[in-house]
DNA sequence: CCTAGTAATGCTCAGATAGAGCATAAGCTG
DNA sequence: CAGCTTATGCTCTATCTGAGCATTACTAGG
């Protein structure tokens, strides 16, 4: 899976579905043969399917369930997921970024609490845990009601809505015709629960790992900066605290230059110092910690 | 991978090694007519080559590089990783525990840094650095020297005295003899180096998740439980401070039951509050955070 | 040129947390 | 009962975090 940020909005690069259907993630087998690493082998499909040459990668987590792959006896997928960051960049026929948030649009509180929850999930929810209290606990703890809202629980609240039948992928996988309304839009298989899995990582790691850079450009100015963590954590920060941390981690460097914005006191540009990942044990920005109720 | 905490030292489980060779890690392949999840095949192995059950366990890492399995064209091994807590439990026949720091001497910090670090591995550190900035550079990074030791680097620390021909496996791998004094008890193929994954891996998440408790009995003195996690950890710990945080943390709760120790007033008896798990978004200890030089 | 608008940047302050150490309590051993 | 040992309670200070006010340096419109 790959994540990039443009115009302040997380994008993920997807590929057509075969027949039509959802789009899926950019994947392909192991040649046992030429693959030499895991990792070149995500190399090779990604630049076959996208065009897209990632420079920073991960492994992600490896899904064998049964479930995935048609059961015929003796055999077995295993898929091997990869979180890669990007700049943005144009990729090839069949491929297209798409908005995390059409995936998940319960996960973009930069605004407070996204009207999809207030309206459509809360009272689902609201029914699918009726006279339940473990489940009323657990969507409320998950979905921050009464509670702090967690950024990094974005495959928990997958899960549950998976589990509530409140995503399309729940009907598809028992085989049911979809009904109406349902969360945000689907991909093909389990490949928006790999993207749940994939940006609940992300968000985590943003915290004690300057991952932010591999989406950044070259040069930047703070608010630019501000404006991708916010997308990719989903929440707003505050402007000067942010500011002050990243001076103090010692992250950045001034470039000398400085960018007219749209109006305004022009901001000073800044490059990553990127000898910090060596130098410091865990250079991150730090969210907001959830407050105790 | 499964790991304990016994008389505060950290365990981890192995089998006997073919042909007399070096323990290697319980593992086995993946059947995928009978085996529905990874989670399960991983549990019918260490039922089998171990006897011990697990109750939490988590995916660790896929390993699939060529270098591996036997070369042979059109074949390839993936091997995924797990990481198992258990409490102290005899193994099966063929099984052992053996002491962690066995593995990776230098990990163990609780002592102020450890004598082999002093005395064996700085010089030849050195040596491996000599005329060379940038060795020297990541040398003193990883390894706290004239800076912050930092107790999740166990697999870079692992993999730089790889790189330097310190520990065993860099010979084997090379076909090599080898030569008289090296750094730790060698484990089977790439093993070692899973344990140190795993034990990176695990030093870091013990700071955000209840993990700990995995490896306690039921009930368990403060001070026992500070000295497990500082098993793990490889550090001490400020013994009022981390009594301060696991009370505010609500992570426990005293049973009423005291326990007569070697010596000294009784300490209160406690057991883990299970709830927290889902009440909380980063129930854990935090590490002392290390020391800006 | 002057004024208003806008965003960048600088600074301060209070509350919370972490690191360190002192003081007291409650057992045990002789 | 004196002395030893560990558990437990409490305090003090440096640092960090969350929040907001104030100032600066531009642009756009009169």
């Amino acid at each position: 899976m790959i994540v990039t940020v443009t115009d302040d909005e997380p994008k993920v690069l997807v590929v057509d579905g075969p027949d039509g259907g959802p789009p899926l993630l950019p994947s392909g087998p192991l040649d046992p043969d030429s693959d030499d690493t895991l990792d070149l082998a995500v190399r090779r499909w990604l630049a076959i399917q996208t065009g897209v040459t990632v420079s920073y990668m991960e492994q992600l987590y490896t899904f064998g369930d049964r479930m995935r792959s048609a059961p015929e006896p003796g055999e077995r997928q295993l898929a091997v997921g990869y979180l890669a960051l990007v700049p943005e960049e144009t990729p090839a026929e069949g491929a297209m970024w798409i908005d995390t948030y059409d995936l998940f649009p319960w996960e973009d509180y930069r605004r407070g609490p996204p009207s999809v929850l207030r309206d459509d999930m809360y009272p689902r929810l609201d029914a699918w845990a009726f006279n339940d209290v473990a489940r009323q606990g657990r969507a409320q703890i998950t979905f921050g009601i009464g509670a702090p809202w967690d950024p990094i629980r974005v495959l928990e609240r997958y899960e549950l809505l998976y589990e509530a039948s409140l995503v399309a992928e729940a009907f598809t996988a028992r085989l049911e015709p979809l009904p109406g309304a349902l969360g945000g839009r689907a991909l093909g298989r389990d490949h928006r629960r790999i993207v749940a899995t994939a940006l609940g990582r992300l968000r985590g790691k943003l915290t004690y790992r300057p991952l932010i850079f591999e989406v950044m450009p070259e040069a930047f100015t703070l608010t630019e900066l501000q404006h991708t963590v916010e997308a990719l954590v989903g929440i707003e920060l505050h402007k000067q605290n942010f500011r002050r941390i990243v001076d103090r981690g010692d992250l950045v460097e001034r470039t000398g230059e400085h960018r007219s914005s749209t109006g305004g006191r022009p901001a000073a540009l800044y490059r990553f110092r990127s000898d910090v990942v060596s130098e410091r044990p865990s250079p991150g920005f730090s969210l907001p910690r959830p407050k105790r109720l």
